[in-house]
DNA sequence: CTTGACAGCTAACCGTTATTAGCTTATACT
DNA sequence: AGTATAAGCTAATAACGGTTAGCTGTCAAG
């Protein structure tokens, strides 16, 4: 890896622990294994980083997002995947999305930094509220009132479904993110009250 | 309100909107009408005062969480407030809950700046867990045990049962905290919440 | 009236911070 | 070979950070 992104990791590292203005250039640039100063030659100003790592978790986002519909519009999630619902499939579902958003070091990484700068931005803000409340939700929707469509689950307000689904979920995600010691017991949690969802949404004749 | 208590009620804003490293001390210093070195006549250090919001807000929700035993272990929580619960009474609950944590104005400002510092410190970490989840999770699921026993509510997990009646109200507090103009929609979801889960777990034969 | 504590001020200090200037070296291109 | 560019370095700068010293005025207690 060059210098470049490495220092773009570093910063990340960093900024994810003790927030943006706690974290000094002379840090970062320790950590990559050069001198302050030489951090100029890759970057204009320390700002300049932060805002490099923004665009970059920001177009990583926006890849991965688009290749699974969680794009708010256009939903177009291949119903056929579900057509045979199982718990067990919906269980991955959710531990899959739950240890993705946990474990890819570089999502957990500015989730941390996000939640760190969230009220310093309004921008911030909403990149946090896109990427961790609203895009997730209304993916989760969808699926829910394709499932309901199917007649699989039964008919309720979908909004109210995802955020069933996906607030323990969410809850879990962040105290893992500070306890990260905790994350067996968020796990079986978790296992749990994807069971007890579906065992609450689904038509008792379904299957 | 003294110079004392006005410093800890401006440090206490400016840290909950930019943390702790990026307020400076004549920051604080201005918004309470003073000079930076008088600040000094009251608090030791930066970090003093720091600690002693600490201190203040810690003793604070002591004082609240045992008037209403959310504090862990010796649960003794009046059912006799639910012998006769309706959904309107739980709804009550929950917004009463929600907008206690969503408008107290000491309570919402310490939440934001636990939200910013809590990868700085594991005790910071602790706290903001014991606070937002654990305690209101246990209480929660105390609770739910109870109406359980009294036939009201369907046997359940009830740990599980208390994550999906708080998680959402943990999600949408958090979502205020980021973007309070989408409060309105926020209590919207909050009732629709309630509303569905007490549909879903309520004995049908109950009342 | 005197004294002493309190709470404010200005000036100064010293460490840290982001950033710039200018030098050196190595690599790539002509 | 010669030259230009890239990427590192050291040294320096200017601003800002928390903090201390020491002065002034106020006000209550003796």
């Amino acid at each position: 890896m060059n210098t470049k992104s490495r220092i773009l990791d570093a910063a990340l590292t960093l900024f994810a622990e003790k927030g943006y203005h706690s974290v000094s250039v002379a840090e970062i640039a320790d950590a990559v294994g050069i001198k302050a100063p030489s951090l100029y030659k890759h970057y204009k100003s320390k700002r300049d980083i932060f805002d490099a790592i923004l665009l970059e978790m920001q177009t990583r986002y926006e890849i991965q997002a688009s290749s699974l519909n969680m794009n708010g519009s256009n939903a177009t999630v291949d119903a056929g995947i579900f057509s045979s619902v199982s718990e067990e499939s919906l269980i991955q579902m959710g531990i899959g999305l739950f240890t993705y958003f946990l474990h890819d070091d570089y999502v957990c990484r500015f989730r941390k930094m996000l939640t760190i700068e969230q009220f310093h931005d309004t921008e911030l803000a909403a990149l946090y509220t896109k990427q961790y409340n609203d895009d997730p939700l209304s993916y989760q929707s969808q699926i829910f009132s394709m499932l309901g469509a199917c007649g699989l689950f039964r008919p309720a307000n979908t909004d109210v479904m995802a955020l069933h689904f996906y607030a323990p979920l969410y809850l879990l995600l962040t105290l893992c993110d500070r306890e990260p010691e905790q994350e067996p017991e968020a796990l079986q949690l978790l296992e749990q009250h994807i069971r007890q969802f579906n065992l609450i949404y689904k038509k008792e004749n379904a299957q």
